[in-house]
DNA sequence: GATGAATGAGGGTTCATTCAT
DNA sequence: GATGAATGAACCCTCATTCAT
């Protein structure tokens, strides 16, 4: 396989890169995005700086391809979740639980998508966090929709305002766990604050 | 005034601090807090960067001399609120339309206030953005606890759900716009937000 | 008086100059000579950095005052001994005693007096060190002679290699003394050393 | 081998290494320790600052490099004397003169050897010296032991005191060939300074 | 006499990136 | 594919000194 091609195809990652991606991930969940760089991920790695950029054009690249894989993991629940066809209040607690309970999981991926202060100098970077909150906000569109022509979800309740309220809610959740050191239950407190959040929307 | 004193002071701070402060922000509207190097801060205000070690001890004392003043103001803000003995919702309306006004003309202060993944290196910067929202939920709980006892607000909600719910819905609203290039109204979407967010709490 | 005038007058030091040089001896003392800043020093006697300037003219001023001062004192010392027409091995101890509690005292002037890797830059300063050695291998020759010639100092010694081994040994023990922290009774321990020098030289 | 043990590794240098150490010396022979800058380090290398910090982690590892060195060298030289079984007042001078000689020959070596003032900020630079000077110290007092038993050595003597006594000297010998501008013929000054020093031991 | 502000030169250090081997 | 070395730009910070007020 060309090396120039693998490089710059977007989602046909070599395993090289699979693994790289997976030490930047693990590296700013042990210490954070600001420990993320070039030296440490190679030393992390077991190689020396140069070799990194074999497989990725620029530390640029490897943040877009940490982006890209949650990206694509999104993606898949989203669509999942969409297919169910289960009450939309109901999709809404998948959608989010399922979210958290990654989080919780995987501190990191909380840190990366929570870093728009630091992507702000790179246009690809603000894009690509972008489209992972606006395939979101669009997911949740189709399903607040359907809630409220199916009379699940309350009417008089404006689409876009709901879509703020309910993503905004959770990212601050999750701002102030990391704030807080994550010295709480993530999951365990979403379980509630989407118990209120439903009971504010249905009917 | 004493030079040595100055300069550990928290709250008095003198006119050539002011003008640093004042320039940091202007720094991080215009370009971004990545930007926001002393080098930088430096130039804007036509010194040479040793200069500025004479108002402050490091780069992270500005930072905090940053959130200090926007802490500072906000609690005045949030006294007067509280004090005003309006009805509980008018009182969210009050400080939120207040915060995203301010953020509106001052479009540093959210840049700042957002810079979480940045600070994360620094205790004193993590704690005084601890404080920050900590002081903002404190007075929200006792509005809604108010409101709740006077019948304002809709009884069964969980109340600390209820701040996550508000302020988190007002800061992923300022994310948004700040991702977006500040290509809509704040303060207007705001009022739209209120709106939704008053009719969810109302009995 | 005129300021011009008093600043490069050698032995002549006005009130404040006095003030100075003690609270930088001072500031040696209790930190290091390496923290002798005019800034630590402006802070230590209440003013700011500039004020040093009214009375000395460059830090190496303060310095060569701190090593004048010692110079003076130390002078003193030995014309008093040189005078008193005691035996020579007596004269011995009581320079080496003397000094020795002087450094008990003001460790300050052991930390200027072993500066001299930081002096290197300066001519003025290497010369005001060597001038404060000289003096005391002048005196001693001087001593020694003397003992020499009425028997109380064994023949067939060189002179200049007698100096140089009780200077020295003296010096080490002051070394090892600052090395160790301080951590044993200098005099006592000069007492010891004396005794055994005493004894090699004797007849 | 491995870019990140070889940082660490005590007594194993690269190549590389010993380059820097070594233009290091020169550094400090040629101007003065304080002239050791990592800028002009990397300038007399021909090569950036950044370089450096491939091959030591700080400066204060470089000044580490270099007392380990003389420390090493040093050893051998005390155990190879040691070792030899000559008389003990021969072993004295076979120390003493191999240590002039080698101050001769490499003046950067005294430089730093007599940088405590320098080095008092770190405590592994302080440490390094204190080992070096002990080191030396353990070997004299075997042999002055030896001697005194196998009666090459007066009796009546203090071994401690007798220690002080010779390295002092030494020392002080060569701290005013430095600072005399090395104006006088070290090695030669070191002959008569231990003869004498012979004749006050010998029984 | 002293202050407050600034200078300018230099300090050590970090980091993404490049490239010959 | 990886290494080891280097670059160059930038980073924050320190310090002796100057000078208008």
């Amino acid at each position: 396989m060309n090396v120039y091609l693998h490089k710059n195809a977007m989602h046909t990652k070599t395993e090289k890169q699979r693994q790289i991606i997976e030490a930047a991930i693990e590296l700013i969940a042990e210490k954070s995005i600001q420990q993320l760089t070039i030296k440490n991920l190679a030393k992390k790695l077991g190689v020396t700086d140069g070799a990194l950029y074999r497989h990725f054009n620029s530390k640029i690249d490897i943040l877009l391809g940490i982006l890209h894989m949650f990206q694509a993991e999104a993606r898949e629940n989203l669509e999942q979740v969409k297919k169910s066809r289960l009450p939309a209040l109901q999709q809404f607690e998948d959608i989010f639980l399922y979210r958290l309970k990654y989080f919780t999981q995987r501190p990191a991926v909380a840190a990366v998508i929570f870093s728009e202060s630091i992507f702000q100098n790179d246009v690809r970077l603000t894009r690509a966090v972008n489209e992972f909150l606006t395939m979101h906000e669009d997911t949740l569109r189709i399903i607040i929709e359907r809630g409220i022509r199916k009379g699940e979800i309350r009417k008089g309740i404006l689409i876009d305002e709901t879509i703020y309220i309910t993503i905004g809610s959770m990212r601050y959740l999750v701002t102030r766990w990391r704030l807080k050191g994550r010295d709480f239950d993530l999951y365990e407190k979403g379980v509630q604050l989407l118990g209120n959040l439903k009971e504010l929307l249905k009917c």
